[in-house]
DNA sequence: CCGTTAAATGACCAGCCAGTCACTTAACTG
DNA sequence: CAGTTAAGTGACTGGCTGGTCATTTAACGG
């Protein structure tokens, strides 16, 4: 048995309490732990039960704080979107550095931020889920995709503006330059979970290679 | 009840078959139901029942084909990836042309007899089950993408040898180079699939600066 | 120290769906 | 046309898991 310690507790029994009241901090632990789970087994594969234990509480506990699987997804992804965005806004705020070094700074905070976190496994499910929760979808889609895509267009397009780089069509080049960032982010949390490192590129390699490639690709041809 | 006509059978009742005997044609059409419905609702959300009566069987039938849901969802890539690669090197066996025109064919080729059809949604719903199937991605891993990487590498290598493309790395550059089809791919069976085609581009203007940009990013210095 | 409150529990239930099997019937054979 | 084979059926079941709720107990206030 435990030791009996009649020195810590309004009830003087020595046992330690079974568990803690810790009502602010629940539903934050929670979502810690779905975020884990749903990333690595997917939503369907997700137990509730399983959630909630590794959370260290039982499957009511959470229905204390979420009233269904559906609401604690939703939750999830709104959660993880705000400190998101505010760490974005945070790091890439109008510097006035030239057009090149931006895109460099960019990929490597997208990278650092974002791309090598848990939430880009919660892109990859949401893309996975997207047709079974349109909603999310388009939640996420509007609040993180497209800004993130109108922040690098506007990157692009005052380096035009300034004569750093050539013409182009901004918006596609703005997909061009994302895409290897995503798609990167997204195969961490598939392929290379599953032993497949083998033929795989360290990330820090490719995205050298992928600034280099962009920055040679926008070089306007006059100069 | 239906009307008797002697006419056409050996029972001479009237009523058609209420069922036929396929025995060849039906793990194809079973498989082509399965693809449908796995893209659409994911691997967990896809009944076998209703793969089936897509299929215009019943789910008895289908376990005269498959063992069960998992071996069907296994069959179902072992299948589509045969033709796959086929088609592929079909299309793409050593031609002479210049590499920037290789390049822009491989493109186009790739969105035309992959990216643009069902093929993509199956890409998207192995990487995400890849944690649930790591047999299934370790097989799509080997037999799909790592071929793939492996031809776009060459194309670049022999150009490089060539001195049409400026000295890079090589791999990443062919990771850089696949991703924006690969995710534009796998965004087609997600996003827009739940009515968000709105701010996203047209694949035919993406890939088309796509190209125009890898060519520019490879293009020799000394010329 | 007792009474009260509400956070937390976990046994339980209901519905869903993968997988089964005894039966039906299409189709072939002599 | 009778007999045989095997393709196809669909009602059934067992297990799993999302969701509930009566009960337990931590924690606080007087």
């Amino acid at each position: 048995m435990t030791i009996a310690g009649p020195h810590d507790s309004p009830v003087h029994t020595g046992q330690p309490p079974r568990w803690e009241r810790r009502k602010e901090r629940r539903p934050a632990e929670l979502l810690a732990a779905a975020l884990a789970l749903f990333v690595e087994h997917g939503y369907a594969g997700t137990r509730l039960d399983d959630i909630a234990a590794s959370a260290g509480v039982s499957k009511g506990t959470l229905y204390l704080y979420f009233p269904n699987k559906e609401e604690l997804f939703k939750a999830l992804v709104r959660e993880s979107v705000v400190p998101l965005l505010e760490r974005f806004s945070e790091r890439l705020t109008s510097s006035d550095e030239p057009g090149p070094v931006l895109i460099e700074q960019f990929v490597n905070t997208w990278w650092l931020e974002f791309g090598s976190t848990n939430l880009a496994g919660l892109c990859k499910l949401i893309m996975a889920e997207a047709g079974n929760f349109p909603e999310v979808a388009r939640f996420f889609h509007d609040e993180v995709i497209q800004p993130n895509n109108a922040l690098v267009a506007g990157l692009i397009r005052r380096g035009i503006e300034r004569g750093e780089f050539r013409q182009v069509d901004v918006d596609a080049t703005a997909h061009v330059l994302i895409s290897p960032l995503v798609l990167k982010a997204i195969w961490a949390h598939s392929f290379e979970r599953s032993g497949i490192q083998a033929e795989s590129i360290d990330p820090q390699r490719m995205l050298a290679t992928h600034i280099q490639l962009i920055q040679a690709a926008l070089q306007p041809p006059n100069r």
